[in-house]
RNA sequence: GGGCCGUUAGCUCAGCUGGUAGAGCAGGGGACUCUUAAUCCCAAGGUCGAAGGUUCGAAUCCUUCACGGCCCA
Protein backbone atom coordinates (compact mmCIF):
# COMPACT_ATOMS: atom_id res chain seq x y z
CA UNK A 1 0.00 0.00 0.00
CA UNK A 2 0.89 3.56 -0.70
CA UNK A 3 1.30 6.09 1.32
CA UNK A 4 0.13 9.71 1.17
CA UNK A 5 2.67 11.64 -1.11
CA UNK A 6 1.80 15.23 0.83
CA UNK A 7 -0.58 16.32 3.40
CA UNK A 8 -1.67 19.56 2.64
CA UNK A 9 -3.44 22.77 4.60
CA UNK A 10 -0.93 21.42 7.69
CA UNK A 11 -1.78 23.60 10.67
CA UNK A 12 1.12 24.10 13.23
CA UNK A 13 0.79 22.36 16.51
CA UNK A 14 1.45 25.08 18.49
CA UNK A 15 -1.24 26.66 17.30
CA UNK A 16 -3.77 24.08 17.60
CA UNK A 17 -2.29 23.71 21.32
CA UNK A 18 -2.78 27.12 22.00
CA UNK A 19 -6.68 26.97 20.25
CA UNK A 20 -7.26 24.29 22.63
CA UNK A 21 -6.07 25.45 25.55
CA UNK A 22 -8.12 28.60 24.99
CA UNK A 23 -11.23 26.39 25.49
CA UNK A 24 -13.35 25.11 29.20
CA UNK A 25 -12.72 21.62 29.78
CA UNK A 26 -15.15 19.31 27.95
CA UNK A 27 -15.48 21.95 25.15
CA UNK A 28 -14.52 21.31 21.64
CA UNK A 29 -14.18 24.11 18.81
CA UNK A 30 -16.36 24.02 15.63
CA UNK A 31 -13.61 24.46 13.04
CA UNK A 32 -11.26 21.73 11.79
CA UNK A 33 -7.14 21.54 11.85
CA UNK A 34 -4.97 19.10 10.27
CA UNK A 35 -1.53 18.37 11.84
CA UNK A 36 0.58 16.30 11.19
CA UNK A 37 4.12 14.84 12.94
CA UNK A 38 5.52 11.84 15.20
CA UNK A 39 3.75 9.96 17.14
CA UNK A 40 6.16 9.19 20.45
CA UNK A 41 3.91 8.62 23.11
CA UNK A 42 1.02 6.68 23.09
CA UNK A 43 -1.63 5.89 26.14
CA UNK A 44 -4.56 3.07 25.05
CA UNK A 45 -7.39 2.31 26.54
CA UNK A 46 -9.35 0.23 24.85
CA UNK A 47 -11.61 1.72 22.15
CA UNK A 48 -10.15 5.57 23.37
CA UNK A 49 -6.64 6.25 22.84
CA UNK A 50 -4.45 9.39 23.40
CA UNK A 51 -1.06 10.05 21.40
CA UNK A 52 1.28 12.78 21.93
CA UNK A 53 2.17 14.11 18.39
CA UNK A 54 5.28 16.79 18.10
CA UNK A 55 6.05 19.16 15.29
CA UNK A 56 8.94 21.33 15.44
CA UNK A 57 6.65 23.77 16.86
CA UNK A 58 5.51 21.70 19.74
CA UNK A 59 3.35 18.93 21.08
CA UNK A 60 -0.43 18.01 21.23
CA UNK A 61 -2.57 15.41 22.78
CA UNK A 62 -4.74 13.40 19.93
CA UNK A 63 -7.64 12.26 21.17
CA UNK A 64 -8.84 8.89 19.08
CA UNK A 65 -11.98 7.48 20.00
CA UNK A 66 -12.65 4.15 17.94
CA UNK A 67 -15.98 4.77 17.19
CA UNK A 68 -15.22 8.07 15.41
CA UNK A 69 -11.88 7.90 14.32
CA UNK A 70 -11.54 4.35 13.78
CA UNK A 71 -8.82 1.61 15.27
CA UNK A 72 -5.55 3.22 15.78
CA UNK A 73 -2.88 1.05 14.20
CA UNK A 74 0.93 2.50 14.42
CA UNK A 75 3.51 2.21 16.50
CA UNK A 76 5.67 4.79 18.58
CA UNK A 77 7.82 6.79 16.18
CA UNK A 78 5.41 6.89 13.47
CA UNK A 79 4.25 10.03 11.08
CA UNK A 80 0.97 10.61 10.63
CA UNK A 81 -1.65 13.14 9.26
CA UNK A 82 -4.44 14.38 11.54
CA UNK A 83 -7.63 15.68 10.95
CA UNK A 84 -10.39 17.05 13.98
CA UNK A 85 -11.10 19.91 16.39
CA UNK A 86 -9.62 21.12 19.24
CA UNK A 87 -10.84 20.54 22.16
CA UNK A 88 -9.96 20.54 25.96
CA UNK A 89 -10.69 17.19 27.87
CA UNK A 90 -12.35 16.87 31.07
CA UNK A 91 -8.75 17.00 32.55
CA UNK A 92 -7.87 19.74 31.49
CA UNK A 93 -5.15 18.95 28.40
CA UNK A 94 -5.43 20.69 25.46
CA UNK A 95 -5.85 17.88 22.95
CA UNK A 96 -7.15 17.65 19.32
CA UNK A 97 -10.36 15.59 18.78
CA UNK A 98 -9.20 13.04 15.57
CA UNK A 99 -12.11 12.43 13.25
CA UNK A 100 -9.52 10.26 10.39
CA UNK A 101 -6.11 9.86 11.20
CA UNK A 102 -3.45 9.12 8.43
CA UNK A 103 -0.29 7.27 7.97
CA UNK A 104 2.28 9.44 6.12
CA UNK A 105 5.60 7.67 7.26
CA UNK A 106 6.04 4.25 9.32
CA UNK A 107 9.09 3.58 11.28
CA UNK A 108 10.58 0.09 11.13
CA UNK A 109 13.02 0.60 13.93
CA UNK A 110 12.74 1.47 17.94
CA UNK A 111 12.68 4.64 19.01
CA UNK A 112 15.28 5.60 22.02
CA UNK A 113 13.71 5.55 24.93
CA UNK A 114 11.38 8.42 25.12
CA UNK A 115 11.07 9.03 28.86
CA UNK A 116 14.70 8.49 29.58
CA UNK A 117 15.87 10.52 26.11
CA UNK A 118 18.99 9.90 24.20
CA UNK A 119 21.71 9.87 26.58
CA UNK A 120 24.97 8.39 24.68
CA UNK A 121 27.06 10.96 23.92
CA UNK A 122 28.36 9.46 21.19
CA UNK A 123 25.07 7.80 19.63
CA UNK A 124 23.77 11.60 20.12
CA UNK A 125 26.59 13.12 17.52
CA UNK A 126 26.55 10.42 15.43
CA UNK A 127 22.87 9.73 14.79
CA UNK A 128 21.91 13.40 15.06
CA UNK A 129 18.67 12.59 13.90
CA UNK A 130 17.53 10.84 16.71
CA UNK A 131 18.63 13.18 19.26
CA UNK A 132 16.38 15.67 17.85
CA UNK A 133 13.93 13.32 17.57
CA UNK A 134 13.88 12.22 21.44
CA UNK A 135 15.62 14.92 22.85
CA UNK A 136 13.37 18.32 22.69
CA UNK A 137 16.45 20.71 24.38
CA UNK A 138 18.58 19.61 21.47
CA UNK A 139 15.79 20.58 19.02
CA UNK A 140 15.33 23.92 21.03
CA UNK A 141 18.94 24.70 21.26
CA UNK A 142 19.38 24.18 17.45
CA UNK A 143 16.35 26.42 16.73
CA UNK A 144 17.90 28.89 19.51
CA UNK A 145 21.79 28.28 16.91
CA UNK A 146 19.23 29.30 13.78
CA UNK A 147 17.73 32.26 14.98
CA UNK A 148 20.72 33.67 16.52
CA UNK A 149 22.27 33.48 12.28
CA UNK A 150 19.28 35.16 11.38
CA UNK A 151 19.01 38.21 14.24
CA UNK A 152 23.21 38.72 13.33
CA UNK A 153 21.77 39.06 9.96
CA UNK A 154 19.32 41.39 10.35
CA UNK A 155 21.42 43.47 12.56
CA UNK A 156 24.38 43.61 9.84
CA UNK A 157 22.27 44.22 7.37
CA UNK A 158 20.22 47.16 9.25
CA UNK A 159 23.51 48.89 9.32
CA UNK A 160 24.76 48.95 6.06
CA UNK A 161 26.90 45.58 5.56
CA UNK A 162 26.53 43.56 3.32
CA UNK A 163 26.82 39.68 2.95
CA UNK A 164 29.57 38.31 0.84
CA UNK A 165 31.14 35.28 0.07
CA UNK A 166 34.75 34.54 -0.44
CA UNK A 167 37.06 31.20 -1.34
CA UNK A 168 36.92 28.62 1.17
CA UNK A 169 39.43 26.92 -1.22
CA UNK A 170 42.70 29.36 -1.08
CA UNK A 171 46.06 28.94 -2.74
CA UNK A 172 47.11 30.44 0.08
CA UNK A 173 45.84 30.39 3.80
CA UNK A 174 46.30 33.12 6.01
CA UNK A 175 44.22 35.61 8.55
CA UNK A 176 45.15 33.66 11.80
CA UNK A 177 48.12 31.29 13.54
CA UNK A 178 46.58 28.17 12.76
CA UNK A 179 47.38 25.24 11.04
CA UNK A 180 45.73 24.18 7.87
CA UNK A 181 43.62 21.21 5.96
CA UNK A 182 45.52 20.97 2.72
CA UNK A 183 44.22 19.65 -0.20
CA UNK A 184 44.80 19.33 -4.12
CA UNK A 185 43.02 20.60 -6.75
CA UNK A 186 43.32 18.63 -10.39
CA UNK A 187 42.73 20.98 -12.51
CA UNK A 188 45.36 23.56 -11.48
CA UNK A 189 47.53 20.96 -10.48
CA UNK A 190 48.31 22.14 -7.17
CA UNK A 191 47.35 22.63 -3.11
CA UNK A 192 45.33 24.22 -1.56
CA UNK A 193 44.20 25.17 1.60
CA UNK A 194 41.16 25.22 2.55
CA UNK A 195 40.66 28.38 4.62
CA UNK A 196 41.55 29.03 8.42
CA UNK A 197 40.22 32.65 8.55
CA UNK A 198 38.14 34.82 6.21
CA UNK A 199 40.20 38.15 6.91
CA UNK A 200 42.31 39.07 4.04
CA UNK A 201 39.75 38.77 0.95
CA UNK A 202 37.54 40.81 3.27
CA UNK A 203 39.87 43.24 3.14
CA UNK A 204 40.33 42.90 -0.39
CA UNK A 205 36.59 44.20 -0.72
CA UNK A 206 37.25 47.04 1.57
CA UNK A 207 40.12 48.30 -0.68
CA UNK A 208 37.16 47.94 -3.48
CA UNK A 209 34.86 50.14 -2.20
CA UNK A 210 32.22 48.03 -0.76
CA UNK A 211 32.90 49.77 3.08
CA UNK A 212 30.91 47.61 4.86
CA UNK A 213 31.26 43.63 4.44
CA UNK A 214 30.87 40.65 6.69
CA UNK A 215 31.03 37.11 5.79
CA UNK A 216 29.43 34.09 7.96
CA UNK A 217 30.96 30.91 7.05
CA UNK A 218 32.96 27.60 7.53
CA UNK A 219 36.95 28.01 9.02
CA UNK A 220 39.11 25.01 9.18
CA UNK A 221 41.96 24.48 11.55
CA UNK A 222 43.85 21.24 11.27
CA UNK A 223 44.57 21.26 15.03
CA UNK A 224 42.75 19.43 18.29
CA UNK A 225 39.73 18.93 19.32
CA UNK A 226 38.33 20.48 22.85
CA UNK A 227 35.31 21.70 24.57
CA UNK A 228 35.41 25.02 22.61
CA UNK A 229 36.82 23.73 19.42
CA UNK A 230 36.34 21.67 16.39
CA UNK A 231 38.07 21.57 13.19
CA UNK A 232 35.05 22.71 11.28
CA UNK A 233 33.82 25.91 13.08
CA UNK A 234 31.68 29.14 12.14
CA UNK A 235 33.32 32.50 12.00
CA UNK A 236 32.04 35.76 11.52
CA UNK A 237 34.20 38.45 10.38
CA UNK A 238 33.07 41.79 9.82
CA UNK A 239 34.69 45.06 8.00
CA UNK A 240 33.96 49.04 8.13
CA UNK A 241 35.54 51.51 6.56
CA UNK A 242 36.20 54.40 8.44
CA UNK A 243 36.01 52.92 11.48
CA UNK A 244 38.46 52.12 14.32
CA UNK A 245 38.54 49.43 17.12
CA UNK A 246 36.93 51.58 19.48
CA UNK A 247 33.73 51.80 17.09
CA UNK A 248 33.76 47.94 16.74
CA UNK A 249 34.16 47.66 20.70
CA UNK A 250 30.62 49.28 20.82
CA UNK A 251 29.00 47.65 17.52
CA UNK A 252 30.07 43.75 19.03
CA UNK A 253 28.77 44.38 22.31
CA UNK A 254 25.50 46.28 21.11
CA UNK A 255 25.50 43.37 18.41
CA UNK A 256 25.76 40.59 21.05
CA UNK A 257 23.14 42.35 23.58
CA UNK A 258 20.55 42.64 20.72
CA UNK A 259 21.00 39.19 19.44
CA UNK A 260 20.43 37.60 22.75
CA UNK A 261 17.32 39.62 22.95
CA UNK A 262 16.03 38.68 19.78
CA UNK A 263 16.41 34.44 20.35
CA UNK A 264 16.45 33.85 23.96
CA UNK A 265 14.69 37.22 25.41
CA UNK A 266 16.79 38.17 28.01
CA UNK A 267 21.07 39.17 27.95
CA UNK A 268 21.46 37.67 30.79
CA UNK A 269 22.77 33.95 30.49
CA UNK A 270 23.87 30.80 32.47
CA UNK A 271 27.30 29.17 31.51
CA UNK A 272 29.74 27.09 32.92
CA UNK A 273 28.21 27.78 36.30
CA UNK A 274 28.54 31.47 36.07
CA UNK A 275 25.80 34.18 35.97
CA UNK A 276 26.60 37.32 33.43
CA UNK A 277 25.11 39.37 31.63
CA UNK A 278 25.64 40.24 28.31
CA UNK A 279 24.57 43.82 28.36
CA UNK A 280 26.90 46.64 27.15
CA UNK A 281 28.65 48.34 28.40
CA UNK A 282 31.18 45.93 28.25
CA UNK A 283 34.50 45.72 30.70
CA UNK A 284 37.64 47.44 29.20
CA UNK A 285 40.94 46.06 30.34
CA UNK A 286 44.16 46.86 28.92
CA UNK A 287 46.42 43.90 28.33
CA UNK A 288 49.50 45.41 29.73
CA UNK A 289 47.36 46.30 33.11
CA UNK A 290 46.20 42.86 33.88
CA UNK A 291 49.72 41.27 32.84
CA UNK A 292 51.40 43.76 35.69
CA UNK A 293 48.28 42.74 38.20
CA UNK A 294 49.72 39.33 37.84
CA UNK A 295 53.65 40.24 38.14
CA UNK A 296 54.04 39.12 34.61
CA UNK A 297 54.55 42.09 32.12
CA UNK A 298 58.02 42.17 31.43
CA UNK A 299 59.32 42.25 28.04
CA UNK A 300 62.00 39.79 28.38
CA UNK A 301 61.57 36.57 27.19
CA UNK A 302 63.67 34.89 29.71
CA UNK A 303 62.34 36.40 32.59
CA UNK A 304 58.89 36.43 31.56
CA UNK A 305 59.41 32.30 31.01
CA UNK A 306 60.77 31.84 34.55
CA UNK A 307 57.83 33.97 36.16
CA UNK A 308 55.44 31.86 34.50
CA UNK A 309 57.28 28.53 35.29
CA UNK A 310 57.38 29.73 38.55
CA UNK A 311 53.56 29.88 38.21
CA UNK A 312 53.30 26.25 37.22
CA UNK A 313 53.30 27.09 33.27
CA UNK A 314 54.38 24.35 31.35
CA UNK A 315 56.34 26.92 28.96
CA UNK A 316 58.46 24.39 26.72
CA UNK A 317 56.47 24.69 23.80
CA UNK A 318 56.89 28.54 23.44
CA UNK A 319 60.25 29.64 21.61
CA UNK A 320 59.26 33.37 21.41
CA UNK A 321 58.26 36.24 24.01
CA UNK A 322 55.18 36.36 21.93
CA UNK A 323 54.21 33.01 22.39
CA UNK A 324 55.08 33.25 26.55
CA UNK A 325 52.57 35.97 26.51
CA UNK A 326 49.97 33.91 24.54
CA UNK A 327 50.40 30.99 26.97
CA UNK A 328 50.15 33.75 29.75
CA UNK A 329 46.63 35.22 28.31
CA UNK A 330 45.04 31.65 27.74
CA UNK A 331 46.37 30.46 31.03
CA UNK A 332 46.25 32.70 33.61
CA UNK A 333 44.08 35.80 32.81
CA UNK A 334 41.08 34.57 29.93
CA UNK A 335 39.52 31.49 32.83
CA UNK A 336 39.61 35.41 34.95
CA UNK A 337 37.15 37.32 32.94
CA UNK A 338 33.85 36.20 34.08
CA UNK A 339 32.17 39.53 33.06
CA UNK A 340 31.94 40.57 29.43
CA UNK A 341 35.38 41.59 29.42
CA UNK A 342 36.70 43.64 26.34
CA UNK A 343 41.05 42.86 26.75
CA UNK A 344 42.77 45.81 24.41
CA UNK A 345 46.15 47.15 23.21
CA UNK A 346 48.02 43.81 22.24
CA UNK A 347 51.37 43.49 21.76
CA UNK A 348 52.72 44.03 17.86
CA UNK A 349 54.50 40.57 17.60
CA UNK A 350 50.77 38.93 18.15
CA UNK A 351 49.21 41.37 15.70
CA UNK A 352 50.67 41.15 12.57
CA UNK A 353 47.78 42.73 10.73
CA UNK A 354 46.69 45.42 13.59
CA UNK A 355 47.19 48.97 13.39
CA UNK A 356 49.94 50.44 16.24
CA UNK A 357 48.49 52.81 18.60
CA UNK A 358 49.05 56.41 18.85
CA UNK A 359 51.18 56.17 22.19
CA UNK A 360 52.80 52.96 21.92
CA UNK A 361 54.09 51.67 18.76
CA UNK A 362 55.30 48.40 20.50
CA UNK A 363 51.12 48.15 20.94
CA UNK A 364 48.02 47.94 18.39
CA UNK A 365 44.95 48.74 18.71
CA UNK A 366 43.68 45.28 19.36
CA UNK A 367 41.22 43.48 21.26
CA UNK A 368 39.62 40.34 22.05
CA UNK A 369 36.38 40.21 24.59
CA UNK A 370 35.66 37.13 27.10
CA UNK A 371 32.37 36.10 28.86
CA UNK A 372 32.82 33.56 31.27
CA UNK A 373 36.02 32.38 30.96
CA UNK A 374 36.48 32.37 27.16
CA UNK A 375 37.51 33.98 24.16
CA UNK A 376 34.36 35.04 21.84
CA UNK A 377 36.32 36.70 19.52
CA UNK A 378 38.66 39.41 17.79
CA UNK A 379 39.02 42.64 16.64
CA UNK A 380 41.81 45.38 15.64
CA UNK A 381 41.63 48.00 13.67
CA UNK A 382 43.16 46.88 10.88
CA UNK A 383 46.70 47.93 9.49
CA UNK A 384 46.44 49.53 6.05
CA UNK A 385 49.89 50.70 5.01
CA UNK A 386 51.23 48.27 2.72
CA UNK A 387 54.96 48.87 3.18
CA UNK A 388 54.11 48.09 6.84
CA UNK A 389 52.10 45.16 6.12
CA UNK A 390 54.86 43.56 4.10
CA UNK A 391 57.65 44.35 6.90
CA UNK A 392 55.02 42.73 9.60
CA UNK A 393 55.30 39.55 7.34
CA UNK A 394 58.61 39.40 6.44
CA UNK A 395 59.78 39.86 10.44
CA UNK A 396 57.16 36.55 11.04
CA UNK A 397 58.27 34.86 8.00
CA UNK A 398 60.21 31.00 8.65
CA UNK A 399 58.30 31.25 12.08
CA UNK A 400 56.27 27.76 12.36
CA UNK A 401 52.90 28.61 13.42
CA UNK A 402 52.35 32.26 12.18
CA UNK A 403 51.40 34.63 9.30
CA UNK A 404 52.63 33.47 6.02
CA UNK A 405 52.86 36.76 4.23
CA UNK A 406 50.43 37.34 1.20
CA UNK A 407 52.23 39.78 -1.34
CA UNK A 408 48.95 39.57 -3.19
CA UNK A 409 47.50 41.33 -0.23
CA UNK A 410 49.72 43.39 0.20
CA UNK A 411 49.85 44.70 -3.35
CA UNK A 412 46.15 45.36 -2.59
CA UNK A 413 46.55 47.58 0.19
CA UNK A 414 48.93 49.60 -2.48
CA UNK A 415 45.84 50.72 -4.14
CA UNK A 416 44.78 52.67 -0.82
CA UNK A 417 42.23 50.71 2.05
CA UNK A 418 40.64 53.55 3.80
CA UNK A 419 41.19 53.28 7.93
CA UNK A 420 39.52 50.09 8.86
CA UNK A 421 37.63 48.03 11.91
CA UNK A 422 37.54 44.37 11.60
CA UNK A 423 36.28 41.86 13.86
CA UNK A 424 35.77 37.88 13.99
CA UNK A 425 33.11 36.28 16.21
CA UNK A 426 32.81 32.09 17.03
CA UNK A 427 29.47 31.64 16.14
CA UNK A 428 29.52 28.64 17.56
CA UNK A 429 31.28 29.80 21.04
CA UNK A 430 28.10 32.60 20.98
CA UNK A 431 25.57 29.29 20.52
CA UNK A 432 26.96 27.52 23.51
CA UNK A 433 26.74 31.28 25.40
CA UNK A 434 23.07 31.63 24.76
CA UNK A 435 21.87 27.61 25.16
CA UNK A 436 24.11 26.97 27.98
CA UNK A 437 25.56 24.28 26.52
CA UNK A 438 29.30 23.81 28.06
CA UNK A 439 30.41 21.96 24.96
CA UNK A 440 30.96 22.76 20.94
CA UNK A 441 29.66 19.70 19.95
CA UNK A 442 26.57 19.96 21.38
CA UNK A 443 25.86 23.36 19.56
CA UNK A 444 27.25 21.50 16.00
CA UNK A 445 24.88 19.07 14.17
CA UNK A 446 27.41 16.85 13.18
CA UNK A 447 30.52 17.27 15.19
CA UNK A 448 33.94 15.93 13.74
CA UNK A 449 33.81 12.03 15.69
CA UNK A 450 36.62 9.09 14.20
CA UNK A 451 35.09 6.85 12.15
CA UNK A 452 33.83 3.84 13.09
CA UNK A 453 35.65 0.04 12.11
C1' G B 1 50.54 12.60 22.23
C1' G B 2 49.85 11.42 27.99
C1' G B 3 46.64 10.17 32.39
C1' C B 4 41.94 8.61 34.28
C1' C B 5 36.96 6.72 33.32
C1' G B 6 33.39 4.28 30.24
C1' U B 7 31.33 0.52 26.34
C1' U B 8 25.86 -5.25 28.98
C1' A B 9 18.75 -5.98 24.88
C1' G B 10 16.49 -0.73 20.08
C1' C B 11 16.91 3.08 24.54
C1' U B 12 17.97 3.99 30.01
C1' C B 13 20.48 1.15 33.46
C1' A B 14 21.53 -3.22 37.37
C1' G B 15 24.83 -7.34 37.53
C1' C B 16 29.17 -7.90 44.86
C1' U B 17 35.05 -11.21 46.32
C1' G B 18 34.93 -15.40 38.91
C1' G B 19 29.83 -20.01 38.98
C1' U B 20 27.47 -19.17 32.85
C1' A B 21 22.66 -12.40 32.10
C1' G B 22 18.41 -8.99 34.71
C1' A B 23 14.80 -4.68 35.15
C1' G B 24 12.01 -0.51 33.17
C1' C B 25 10.64 1.65 28.56
C1' A B 26 10.20 0.45 23.30
C1' G B 27 8.80 -3.79 19.96
C1' G B 28 4.92 -8.70 19.58
C1' G B 29 -0.09 -10.85 21.51
C1' G B 30 -4.39 -9.71 24.66
C1' A B 31 -7.94 -6.53 28.23
C1' C B 32 -9.64 -1.58 29.02
C1' U B 33 -13.81 5.26 26.41
C1' C B 34 -10.51 11.08 29.94
C1' U B 35 -5.24 9.04 29.89
C1' U B 36 -0.68 11.97 30.20
C1' A B 37 6.21 7.83 32.49
C1' A B 38 -1.81 5.33 31.95
C1' U B 39 -2.75 0.43 34.09
C1' C B 40 -3.10 -5.03 33.95
C1' C B 41 -1.98 -10.13 31.80
C1' C B 42 1.10 -13.27 28.33
C1' A B 43 5.20 -14.40 25.27
C1' A B 44 9.82 -12.85 23.20
C1' G B 45 14.30 -10.19 23.12
C1' G B 46 21.90 -10.63 24.15
C1' U B 47 28.79 -12.30 19.72
C1' C B 48 28.17 -8.51 27.65
C1' G B 49 32.80 -3.07 22.15
C1' A B 50 36.80 -6.61 19.51
C1' A B 51 40.83 -10.11 19.79
C1' G B 52 44.04 -12.88 22.78
C1' G B 53 45.36 -14.80 27.76
C1' U B 54 44.64 -16.88 32.99
C1' U B 55 41.05 -20.54 34.95
C1' C B 56 37.45 -26.61 35.65
C1' G B 57 34.59 -22.11 34.67
C1' A B 58 35.20 -14.97 32.57
C1' A B 59 30.28 -9.64 31.57
C1' U B 60 33.56 -9.95 36.05
C1' C B 61 40.81 -10.93 36.44
C1' C B 62 45.21 -9.75 32.83
C1' U B 63 47.11 -7.85 27.83
C1' U B 64 46.39 -5.44 23.25
C1' C B 65 43.19 -2.82 20.07
C1' A B 66 38.69 0.23 18.62
C1' C B 67 35.29 4.04 19.81
C1' G B 68 33.61 7.69 23.30
C1' G B 69 33.99 11.07 27.75
C1' C B 70 36.86 14.15 31.24
C1' C B 71 41.59 16.34 32.34
C1' C B 72 46.55 17.64 30.67
C1' A B 73 49.99 18.87 26.39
Amino acid sequence: MSLPKRFPGRDEVAAVRAEADALEPGAEAAETRRLAGRVLGRRGHGKLVFLDLVDRSGQIQLLCSADRAGPVDLDLGDIVGATGKPMKTRRGEPSLAVDELVHLAKTKRALPDTYHGLVDAETRYRKRYLDLLVNEETRRDFVVRSRLLTAIRRSLDDAGFLEVETPVLQPRYGGAFAEPFVTHSNELDANVYLRIATELYLKRLIVGGLERVYEIGKDFRNESVSYKHQPEFTMLEWYEAYADYTDTMARIEELVATVARETIGTTEVAFRGYQVDLAPPWRRLKLVDALEELGLWTRDEDDLRARLEDRGVDTAADRSWGQLVDHALSHLIEPELIEPTILHDYPIELSPLARATDDDPTLTERFEYFVAGMELGNAFSELTDPDEQAERFAAQAGQAGFEQGDPDYVEALSYAMPPTGGLGLGIDRLAMLLTGRETIRDVILFPVLRERE
